[in-house]
DNA sequence: AGCAGAATTGATATATTGTATCCTTCGCGA
DNA sequence: TCGCGAAGGATACAATATATCAATTCTGCT
């Protein structure tokens, strides 16, 4: 997990910097996904504000908050399992990072892996002769996890 | 594109092995996704399914429809756009193959691409190491294609 | 301090995608 | 032909997400 107090300042610094206020509200929304250890819907986040903290935190504020955060490179949205993350590199200070992805079809699970970079290539060389400029920055992959596997055999 | 006679009598062979029948609704609803070029969202096979033909296909009918025809391994689910592709592999004598798509996170267009095999290697690797069993035998890629990405810049 | 305008949030409605349930109808074999 | 299980119809509803407009709050400026 990243250093709570070092990511919300760096947190901080960047909407600063992109111009927009870091108000309570964000920074509940980015602390709840700071502090999972897993991948959180936009319904659970809600949920655990409403939860943790005290005054009503609605979902569509978690939706419009979710997206600014996006915005801001603070978070991920992973599409295979309708859910979001923090990202694991908001406290590095090089940018430009790929971050990847695995996700269970069963029970829809996420592992963040570390490809190595000859794999990445051989993506971005089937990726980019099939039309596609680039494979994002941010890869999904879909797999099945050992349990899940498991109870489907 | 499949030959479409030749995927429709494969289809009725493997779901009479299957111990099912390919009626007239199973058949219009993979003919759908057979001839159309691209994926398709459940809601587009239903309108496609009321506009060409002539009786009245329900959304809730081709969601049971598509779940069953993916049980016969003759369509495939893509979870990053929530579409509908049938297999390429149909017709195909050998088994197991694995399918690879490209996704773009802008406008949906999908794309079907054939990764080396020291490339799924190499994923495999790196999801096995991370817990997973293995990938999926259809593999999701979430990029951006030469248009979105222009138009995002 | 007070005001204007922009950013933020609230509130409500609605779209999209998908699942659950229960009942009816259809087809095949005894 | 009768009965049983497969298939389909109908309806309700769950989960995820977007659109819109009004109310509030903040910020910079005078």
């Amino acid at each position: 997990m990243l250093d709570y107090e070092k990511a919300i300042s760096i947190a901080e610094q960047k909407c600063l910097q992109g111009g927009i206020r870091f108000t309570q509200r964000r920074r509940q929304v980015l602390s709840v996904l700071i502090k999972a250890d897993t991948a959180l819907s936009a319904y659970e986040i809600a949920e655990l504000c409403n939860t943790n903290g005290g005054n009503k935190m609605p979902a569509m504020s978690v939706y419009r908050i979710l997206d600014l955060l996006q915005d801001q490179n603070l978070i991920h949205r992973l599409e295979i399992a309708n859910k979001y993350v923090s990202c694991s590199h908001m406290t590095c200070s090089h940018e430009h990072d790929q971050s990847q992805f695995l996700i269970c079809g069963g029970c829809r699970h996420v592992e963040e892996i570390y490809l190595s970079p000859d794999a990445v290539d051989a993506l971005k060389t089937a990726a980019s002769s099939a039309g596609f400029t680039a494979i994002s920055p941010q890869l999904e992959i879909k797999g099945w996890c050992a349990e899940c596997r498991q109870s489907n055999e």
